[in-house]
DNA sequence: GATTGCCAAAATGTCAGACATTTAATAGGC
DNA sequence: GCCTATTAAATGTCTGACATTTTGGCAATC
């Protein structure tokens, strides 16, 4: 696989990262397949070797490439990438045609931790806690509907769901947040994809995430184990991941 | 805080890296204090500007520093540290006076997250999967109670904590196998500190494991869920994190 | 004919020095 | 007293040369 089609460059060094990343991501490699080489990169993007080196240091670091003296640089197996990295998270948002073998490990994985996440933020939440989840939830439902605030609702269902992992108080449930934002992305643009009874859907949503909020402020870990589960059912729905069923708890 | 002790160098970028780190793991300085500028450290550790500019790109990488041209380098609060980095995993394995607080945060999120992962890998473990627990299994076996063989032990109780993880069939979950290395090796050097009833606890830790084994074997989600709760159980006990109890389920 | 040894090419890794850029502190001028 | 220009110090970048590792080819040898 060659570097045509890849748009010339415009920024520094992280943003040639961003860029081979990006494609990365996408799927334009397959693992296994050879990465180009430091000086094609330094032809082909008008950019010292300098700037290469320091981008593909942060491919290398996130796992998505390796590279081996004499040999040259490979792709790294989709297993190997280091999906928790903040940087890959980073990468990750906004793009339009990330991997849906990707989406759905990472939506996977949030059906299975979050209901146990939320009744950890029921007994340890405080209220600064709260106060983050109020905020959120309050902009969720300001911006609900309007296409015209539609990013910014995203932002607003990133910032509860995140504000739960915080209310974890453990360091390590809390680096976790990083993998909302593309997944909750994605989301958007799948649910653009199938322009169904979108406002129901809406709704529904909201109301589930408001039955978390009170769970976890009334302490009730049963109760935000359970509400939890069903924000993500019907996340699910919207995904497009799981038919619609009735509630099986 | 000075470089004043630490030892002269004798390896390349990656020694220095992870010497740095596991200084800073250990609490060597405290968050938001400045890090010794690059040419100091080219000073100290008599290497070139180019192995000290690299080792400091993975400190960044893994958000224990930040750099920022013209201030400085700086410390980060721990809550920023990318703890699900296999590189940080890496160096925290085999520190002997690693921060307490970070043991604690890491077998907290183990205590919480890993009965629900034992729940999922009886669902989805398929031969394989079964394979490496039951060698896993074995060589915990076959090493315990001798102390020769300890970190031998050790190294088996990784892999299968690391086979629940892998066994989970999920790119998330798997990533965070990398945890388990720097807690279980915290586990050896806190029961080696209390020097307790040792034999009657390693058969006690052996025989909850086989339970797990055998649940996820028999595809028995509710039983591993339950296994697993015990097996943390015990391992908490060990680490002096809460006081032996009734079972509580 | 298969194996071994050696050399050359290609790729990444390292070095050293100069220079650029950013930030903070400081001295002057009004 | 406040604003500005200067300076110093730190990280970031560029460049060219060299080092190291890997691979493959070629030839000599058994």
């Amino acid at each position: 696989m060659t570097l045509d089609g890849l748009a010339p460059h415009g920024g520094g060094a992280d943003a040639l990262a961003r860029r081979l990343a990006r494609a990365l991501l996408a799927g334009r490699w397959q693992p296994g397949d050879p990465f180009p080489k430091e000086l094609d990169l330094c032809a082909h993007f008008a950019v010292s070797r300098n700037q290469v080196r320091n981008a593909l240091t942060s491919l290398t670091a996130t796992g998505l490439i390796e590279r081996t003296a004499g040999r040259g640089t490979v792709v790294r197996p989709v297993a190997e990438w280091h999906l928790l990295d903040p940087l890959i998270s980073d990468w990750m948002t906004g793009i339009d045609s990330l991997d849906p073998t990707l989406v759905r490990e990472i939506f996977a994985f949030r059906y299975s931790a979050e209901p146990t996440l939320a009744r950890l933020a029921a007994t340890a939440a405080e209220a600064d806690d709260l106060q983050r989840l109020e905020a959120a939830f309050e902009g969720m439902t300001r911006t609900a509907g309007d296409p015209d605030t539609q990013g910014l609702h995203a932002e607003y269902d990133v910032a509860f769901h995140d504000a739960i992992y915080r209310a974890s108080h453990n360091l390590v449930w809390r680096q976790m947040g990083h993998l909302l934002r593309p997944s909750i992305i994605a989301l958007i643009h799948s649910s653009q994809a199938h322009v169904r009874e979108e406002h129901d859907s809406l709704d529904d949503s909201l109301s589930r995430h408001g039955r978390v909020l009170e769970a976890i402020r009334r302490r009730d870990a049963e109760g935000a184990e359970h509400a939890a589960c069903e924000v993500l059912r019907r996340t699910a729905i919207d995904l497009g991941i799981v038919a619609e069923t009735a509630d099986a708890h």
